[in-house]
Order: C-alpha cells, then sequence, then structure tokens
DNA sequence: GCGACAG
DNA sequence: ATCTTGTCGC
C-alpha cells in the first residue's frame, strides 16, 4: 500500500515532466484480476474562490458494488491544471487519502486517462505505478486521439488512436448515452478494463467507483463552505 | 496563425 | 474543475 516513490511534489513544470518521464519508463504487464474483492474510485472537488479542496477514495466490494469505506481529506492545490500534468495536481491529496484506507483494493478506477495521453502516462497510469496495482483510465472526454461513434447499444465501443496506435477505447455503457473513455492505467489490458468499467457501470454512463466518490467530495465541499460563512 | 486541450 | 434552472423522459 505503500509508495515505490516518495516525491516532495514541490514540482516546477519542467521537473514534472521530466518526472513524468522517468515513471513512463516502468513496464506495464497483465495481472490475473482473478480475485478482486475491492475496487477503489477516487476524485477531487475544488473550491472556487480558494485554494482548498476536497479528494477522496471509496472502496466498493467487487460483487455488489455496495460503499465499504471511504476516506475525505482536506488538502490545498500545489500545482495548476495543465493538460498532460494532471497527474501533479491530484495526485497529492489521493495519497493523502490513500494512506487512510483500511480496506486495501486490488484495482483503482480514476477519473481520467491512463494510456490515453501524449506520453502514455496519464493519472491512472501514474497512480498505477505509485502504488503497483491495477489501474484502469476513465474519462468523461477525450485529451486526445481520433475515434468514429461506437455504435448505440451498451457494451459497444470504437477504439481511441494516436498517430496509429491505439491508446484507449470509448466504451458505450449505456444504451443511447454518450460514450466515456477507457485506457490502460496499469497492469491491466484494454479488454479487461472495459469489462471492468462494464461491471462497474450497471445503471449510469460512469461507473459506480467514480459515481460515489464524486458525490461524497461535492458533499464535503459543499458543507466546508457552508461552514466558511 | 488557428484549434485542441483529462479535471 | 466550477458557475447554474428548468425541463424532457423513464
Amino acid at each position: 500500500m505503500e509508495p515505490v516513490l516518495n516525491h516532495s511534489w514541490k514540482l516546477s513544470e519542467m521537473d514534472a515532466v521530466n518526472l513524468q518521464q522517468e515513471l513512463s519508463l516502468k513496464i506495464v504487464k497483465e495481472d490475473q484480476l482473478t480475485k478482486v474483492s475491492y475496487v477503489a474510485g477516487v476524485d477531487v472537488a475544488y473550491s472556487e474562490h480558494s485554494d482548498k479542496l476536497i479528494a477522496a477514495v471509496v472502496i466498493l466490494e467487487a460483487s455488489s458494488l455496495r460503499l465499504v469505506e471511504s476516506v475525505v481529506v482536506e488538502d490545498t492545490v500545489h500545482f495548476p491544471y495543465i493538460p498532460g500534468l494532471f497527474s501533479f495536481r491530484e495526485i497529492p491529496p489521493l495519497l493523502k487519502a490513500f494512506k487512510q484506507i483500511k480496506t486495501p483494493p486490488q484495482l483503482i478506477v480514476c477519473d481520467g486517462q491512463g494510456m490515453a495521453h501524449p506520453r502514455r502516462f496519464g493519472l491512472a497510469s501514474h497512480l498505477g505505478v505509485l502504488f503497483d496495482l491495477p489501474t484502469i483510465g476513465c474519462g468523461k472526454t477525450k485529451l486526445l486521439g481520433e475515434f468514429q461513434d461506437p455504435e448505440i447499444k451498451r457494451g459497444s465501443s470504437s477504439p481511441l488512436v494516436d498517430h496509429g496506435e491505439v491508446i484507449g477505447a470509448v466504451l458505450r455503457t449505456q444504451d443511447n448515452v454518450k460514450p466515456i473513455f477507457v485506457s490502460i492505467g496499469h497492469r491491466i489490458s484494454l479488454t479487461t478494463a472495459c469489462e471492468w468499467i462494464l461491471k462497474l457501470s450497471p445503471k449510469y454512463r460512469l461507473p459506480e467507483t467514480t459515481r460515489q466518490a464524486d458525490q461524497l467530495v461535492n458533499k464535503v465541499l459543499a458543507d466546508f463552505q457552508r461552514d466558511q460563512e
């Protein structure tokens, strides 16, 4: 559960890019994923007129999709939002929350891209390498790549391609609903990743992991901002 | 120069 | 991400 790397996270943009390139040298391999009892979901919500943020990690039981544990932390923004350097903004608070998790997950679903990234190393890949756990990148919109609209039926998908390389899948999780962008994070194949996302999205467009994490951070942030006034 | 650009 | 009301539909 401990991160294999320990950075200061007080990085310049250039430092961030260099670190990202170092970490991306790690090899992504497929795990069996046969014994996944718990799946984690993560999300961060930001305050508008302050540098405060709320980060959360939720743990769902894989078989029932029931919420079994959640950790919420308050933190401060220490890195700006820059497309391609998203990890450096969200990982510090997420690590802070992960440190308090008592139920270790065997899979993490991230709110953002994994391999579908300019350097093939988005948030999901980054988190996967840090924890050495299987991770899936699951974004609501694309960062880059070209694709054809998948068929209208739930479960349909089409490849997300960048410079001739398949970097992810555009997956329809509900009939006639806007598809989401799935990509390999770490230690998982794209096919297995899509299967998991479908399993985690029995009713809504987004997987339960990100939905639960999302509603949690937004609720806590709302309470936090209410107390400020 | 113009458009794109995870959250 | 965040600012925001109602509205169409199952």
